[in-house]
DNA sequence: GCACGAGCCATTTTT
DNA sequence: TGGCTCGTGC
C-alpha cells in the first residue's frame, strides 16, 4: 500500500520501514538514509500497527541527534503525535523514569544531576584534600569507565585487593560516590545505572512499551544496551540503525560488539543493509572511502553514490593556524559570491577535532563580521557567569547540594575563604550532614563548628544564608500563585547578590558580553515559565500511568527542578535562541563528534595534522580515522581539508597520517575550485536547488577581491604580501621591497587553476612550470629579508 | 586567613 | 581562553 510515509524512500529503505521483523538492525554507511528510515518506521508503527506514540521509546546519544530526530518525526506525524513519543537521549529518558519511579529503588525523589563540571570539581577536591598525585580528569574518566562496566567502588575494592597502585584510585572512587550520595546527586553514569536497576527490579514500569528504536546503535555502551533490552522486555520489538564505521565514542565505552550481542540475544534479528548514498557528491565519497578503507580489519562494504562526481575535495596547505582561518573565511566569501548566493552561510560547517581549535577561526570570522554559531566546546551553560547563576538556582532548589553550596558561598566574595569552606565541608562529611545544614545551624548559633571562623566570615555566612532563605521563601510564594515566573526568581537572586556589580568588577573589559549572556539566561527562564511551556515540560516528562505501579507525577512545584534538569540533559542554548528569534544565516562551527548524523553543503575540516587528528592522546587510532571519515561524510557538495604548517603553538605540523598514505593525494585538489558557471549548475544539482542566473553571479562577483583561491602559496609558505607586511609591522620603518600591487605569485597560481578547470579530473594536480620560478623568487626575497634583519640586529648589538 | 594581580601553562571527543 | 600557582598586602 502506498502511503505518504513511504514517499521518497528507495526499496531497501521501504523494506526496512515496513519490515514485519520484531527485532531489526539497519546497518548502513553514512548518508544512506538511516535516520530517515528510522523516523519513517516510527511513523509507520503508529499509522499501520496502531501503536500508541506514548508507548514508543526512541533513543539517541547526543542532544543534537535527539533534536534532529524530533524535528524529522514531527515532519512526518505532526506536532501532537510527536510530542507524545518518549524520545530523547538515553540519559534524559532514564532520568524521566527515575523521577517517577525512583522511590521504588530507594532513590530520593528530588535528586539533582551532577554534570561533567560537577563531577570534575568533586574529583579535583578529593585529590587536593588527600594530596593525591593522580590527575583528576584521568581519575574521573576511570571512575566513569568502571561504572559503565557496572563495577562500583565496593566491587572495585574486592577486585583490586591490596594492589598498592590501585589504592589511591579506590579511595577517590569511594569518596566520589559518598559525596554524590550526600549531596543527593546522580552523575551521568548513575542515571543509566540506576535506571537499569529500577527496570530490572520493577519491569512493570515499562510494561506499556510497545516498541524501542535506537539511533546510532554503534555507540551504545553495555549499560545502554541492557537498558534497551529492559525497555523492550514486554514486546521485544526493537529497531536499531547504525554504522560500525562511524563508531567514535569508544572513549566513552561504546561497544561495537553490541551488534553481535544483539543478534545472539534475539535470534530472530533481521539485518537490512542500505548501500546508496544520497548525501555526498561522488568525489567526496571516494575520498572518504579511501580513508576508511585504510583500516585493514574492516570488512569491505558497498557504498554507491547517487550523485554525480562533482567537485573534488580540497586538501590545502597554509602557513599558520591564523592563515588557515583567514583562508577559510576568504573561501567562504568567494563561494558565496561566485555561486550567486546559491550557497548561504547556513550551508557552511567548520568541523574540528577539538573545540579549542575554533579560536583562530572565531577571530578571523569576527574580524570579517561573518556570523557563526559554535556548537560543542564551551557551551553556553558552561560560561562562568551562567554556571554561577545556575548554581544559585540549584542551591535554592536543593540546599543539600553541598557541591553547589561550596562553589557559591563565597561568590561574590563574602570573606569566607577556601580554608573555611574546606573546613566546614570536612565537618559536614564527618557528621554526615550537608554543608548547608552546618552553615545554617552555625549562623543560628545552634552549632559551633570546629573550623575557626573570624567575624567577617561569620557575617559572610549569615549573608549567604539570608540570600538563600529569602529566595526560597519567594519561590514558595510564587509556586502557589497561578502565574509562576522563573525569571522573577532568578532576577531576585541576581539582585540579592548584586550580580551586576560583581560582574563589572570581575570582568571590567567584558562586562557587557557577560551580562548579555545572563540576560539570555533570564530570557530562557522566562520562556520556560510560560504556562504553555510548563504544560509541555510536564507532559514530556510524564510517563504513562501503569496500573499497580505507583508513580510520582510532576507538578508545577517542580518547574525549577525541571528547568535545571533540562539544562543538564537536553537544553542547548542555540536551539532556544533559534526558536525564539528570527532564523538568521550563520556558519556552524562544531566538533566532529557533535556533527554526527548531520549534513552541510560545504564542510571545512581544518587542522588535519598529526597530533590533532589522530589526536596525540588518543588510544585508538582506528577510531581517529573513523572520526575523520565521519567528518568528511558530512559534506554534500564541497569538502575542504586543510593543514597549517605551523600549529597554534607555532610548532611544525605534519599532515595527518591518514592523509599521507599512498594514493590519498589523488583524491584531492591542492586548492579551492574555480567556480565556473557549469560548476555552479552542478552544485545546484547535488543540492537539489535552483541554479542562479549568470547575471546574478556577475553582480556578486564585483565585490570580490579575487575569484580564485590563489592568495596563499600552495606549498604552505607565507605569501609575498604577508612577508612585506610582517616587516612593516615588526621592524620600525624597515621596508623589504616595494610590494607589487598584483603579486607575481598570484599570476602563476591563476595559471594552475586554469589548467585544472575541469572539475573532478583524475590524477594529482599538475605543478605548473611557472611555479618553480616564483618559488625561487620568493625564497630569494625571504633570504634577503632574513639577512637584513640579522644585519640590523648585529648593528644594534655593537652600538 | 583572605583578596587580588602577575605570570605560566596546556588544551580530546559527550552525556 | 582560562585555570592554576605564587607572591604581596591587608
Ligand atoms: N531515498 C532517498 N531519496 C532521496 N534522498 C534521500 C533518500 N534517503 C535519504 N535521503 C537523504 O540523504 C541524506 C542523508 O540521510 P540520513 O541523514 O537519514 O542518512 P544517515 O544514514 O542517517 O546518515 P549518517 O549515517 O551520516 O547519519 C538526507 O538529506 C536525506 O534526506
Amino acid at each position: 500500500m502506498e502511503t505518504p510515509i513511504l514517499l521518497g524512500l528507495n526499496s531497501a529503505q521501504r523494506d526496512a520501514v515496513t519490515s514485519a521483523a520484531t527485532v531489526l538492525q539497519v546497518l548502513a554507511p553514512p548518508g544512506s538514509g538511516k535516520t530517515k528510515t528510522l523516523t519513517a518506521r516510527v511513523a509507520y508503527l503508529i499509522a499501520h500497527h496502531r501503536l500508541k506514540p506514548w508507548n514508543i521509546i526512541v533513543c539517541t546519544f547526543t542532544r543534537k541527534a535527539a533534536r534532529e530526530m524530533a524535528d524529522r518525526v514531527r515532519g512526518l506525524v505532526g506536532d501532537e503525535v510527536a510530542k507524545q513519543l518518549k524520545l530523547g537521549t538515553f540519559h534524559s529518558i532514564a532520568s524521566r523514569y527515575l523521577r517517577q519511579y525512583g522511590q521504588h529503588i530507594g532513590l530520593a525523589k528530588d535528586f539533582g544531576i551532577a554534570d561533567a563540571a560537577d563531577s570534575r570539581a568533586i574529583v579535583k577536591r578529593i585529590v587536593k584534600q588527600n594530596r593525591f598525585s593522580m590527575d583528576p580528569s584521568n581519575a574521573h574518566n576511570r571512575i566513569s569507565a568502571q561504572k559503565t562496566k557496572g563495577i562500583n567502588s565496593t566491587e572495585f575494592s574486592r577486585q583490586a585487593g591490596r594492589k598498592v597502585d590501585l589504592q589511591e584510585f579506590l579511595q577517590i572512587y569511594r569518596e566520589y560516590e559518598a559525596i554524590l550520595a550526600a549531596s543527593n546527586l546522580l552523575d551521568y553514569d548513575d542515571l543509566l545505572l540506576k535506571c537499569r536497576d529500577l527496570l530490572s527490579k520493577h519491569p512493570e514500569c515499562v510494561s506499556n512499551v510497545e516498541a524501542v528504536l535506537i539511533d546510532e546503535f554503534q555507540d551504545t555502551n553495555n549499560i545502554q544496551y541492557e537498558l534497551m533490552g529492559l525497555f523492550a522486555h514486554q514486546r521485544n520489538t526493537i529497531t536499531i540503525v547504525g554504522d560500525p564505521d562511524q563508531s567514535i565514542y569508544g572513549f566513552r565505552m561504546a561497544e561495537i560488539k553490541n551488534l553481535v550481542r544483539m543478534k545472539q540475544q534475539w535470534e530472530n534479528t533481521i539485518v537490512i543493509n542500505l548501500s546508496e548514498n544520497y548525501r555526498s557528491s561522488g568525489a567526496i565519497l571516494k575520498a572518504a572511502q579511501n580513508i576508511i578503507e585504510q583500516d585493514p580489519n574492516r570488512p569491505a562494504k558497498k557504498l554507491q553514490a547517487t550523485h554525480s562526481l562533482g567537485l573534488r575535495p580540497v586538501l590545502r596547505k597554509l602557513p599558520s593556524a591564523n592563515a588557515e582561518a583567514r583562508w577559510i573565511v576568504s573561501e567562504i566569501q568567494r563561494l558565496q559570491a561566485l555561486t550567486g548566493e546559491l550557497l548561504q552561510l547556513n550551508d557552511v560547517a567548520i568541523l574540528l577535532r577539538s573545540a579549542y581549535l575554533s579560536r583562530s577561526i572565531e577571530t578571523a570570522l569576527g574580524k570579517t563580521g561573518l556570523p557563526y554559531r559554535m556548537v560543542g566546546g564551551t557551551r553556553f551553560y558552561d560560561r562562568v557567569e551562567i554556571k554561577l547563576a545556575l548554581d544559585y538556582l540549584r542551591v535554592v532548589d536543593q540546599p543539600d547540594n553541598s557541591e553547589a553550596v561550596a562553589r557559591i558561598v563565597n561568590v561574590p566574595s563574602r570573606r569566607v575563604g577556601e580554608a573555611t569552606v574546606e573546613g566546614l565541608l570536612f565537618e559536614a562529611r564527618v557528621k554526615a550532614r550537608s554543608l548547608w545544614s552546618i552553615i545554617l545551624e552555625t549562623v543560628h548559633g545552634r552549632y559551633s563548628p570546629t573550623t575557626k571562623l573570624n567575624e567577617p566570615a561569620r557575617k559572610g555566612l549569615a549573608m549567604f544564608v539570608n540570600v538563600i532563605i529569602g529566595v526560597r521563601k519567594k519561590l514558595k510564594e510564587a509556586e502557589s500563585r497561578p502565574v509562576f515566573s522563573l525569571a522573577d526568581i532568578l532576577m531576585f537572586v541576581l539582585k540579592k547578590i548584586e550580580f551586576q556589580s560583581y560582574l563589572k568588577k570581575k570582568f571590567p573589559d567584558e562586562y557587557e558580553a557577560r551580562w548579555t549572556s545572563v540576560e539570555e539566561l533570564l530570557m530562557q527562564a522566562s520562556e520556560a515559565s510560560n504556562p504553555d511551556r510548563i504544560q509541555a515540560m510536564l507532559e514530556e516528562s510524564n510517563l504513562p500511568v501503569i496500573e499497580g505501579c505507583e508513580q510520582r507525577v510532576p507538578s508545577t512545584d517542580d518547574v525549577l527542578s525541571l528547568f535545571l534538569e533540562n539544562v543538564a540533559l537536553t537544553a542547548s542554548a542555540e536551539h532556544i535562541a533559534e526558536e525564539s528569534g528570527e532564523v538568521k544565516q550563520q556558519i556552524t562551527i562544531s566538533t566532529i563528534h557533535a556533527a554526527k548524523g548531520l549534513e552541510w553543503p560545504i564542510v571545512f575540516i581544518p587542522a588535519c595534522y598529526d597530533g590533532s587528528i589522530p589526536h596525540s592522546r588518543a588510544e585508538d587510532r582506528d577510531e581517529e580515522r573513523r572520526l575523520l571519515y565521519v567528518g568528511m561524510t558530512r559534506a554534500q557538495a564541497l569538502l575542504y581539508l586543510s593543514i597549517p604548517l605551523k600549529n597554534s603553538q607555532r610548532e611544525d605540523a605534519t599532515l595527518s597520517t591518514f592523509l599521507i598514505q599512498p594514493g590519498v593525494a589523488t583524491f584531492f585538489e591542492e586548492h579551492g575550485p574555480s567556480i565556473t558557471f557549469p560548476v555552479v549548475q552542478s552544485l545546484a544539482t547535488t543540492l537539489r536547488r535552483i541554479a542562479p542566473l549568470a547575471d546574478a553571479i556577475r553582480e556578486h562577483k564585483k565585490g570580490l577581491e579575487r575569484d580564485e583561491d590563489n592568495y596563499w602559496p600552495l606549498n604552505g609558505e607565507e605569501p609575498l604580501e604577508e612577508l612585506a607586511r610582517w616587516d612593516q609591522d615588526h621592524s620600525n620603518n624597515f621596508v623589504l621591497a616595494p610590494v607589487p600591487s598584483k603579486p607575481v605569485a598570484s599570476f602563476a597560481y591563476a595559471q594552475i587553476t586554469t589548467l585544472q578547470q575541469g572539475f573532478a579530473s583524475t590524477g594529482p594536480a599538475p605543478i605548473s612550470a611557472g611555479f618553480t620560478s616564483v618559488r625561487a623568487h620568493y625564497d630569494g626575497l625571504m633570504a634577503q629579508a632574513r639577512l637584513q634583519r640579522v644585519d640590523r640586529r648585529t648593528e644594534e648589538c655593537t652600538k
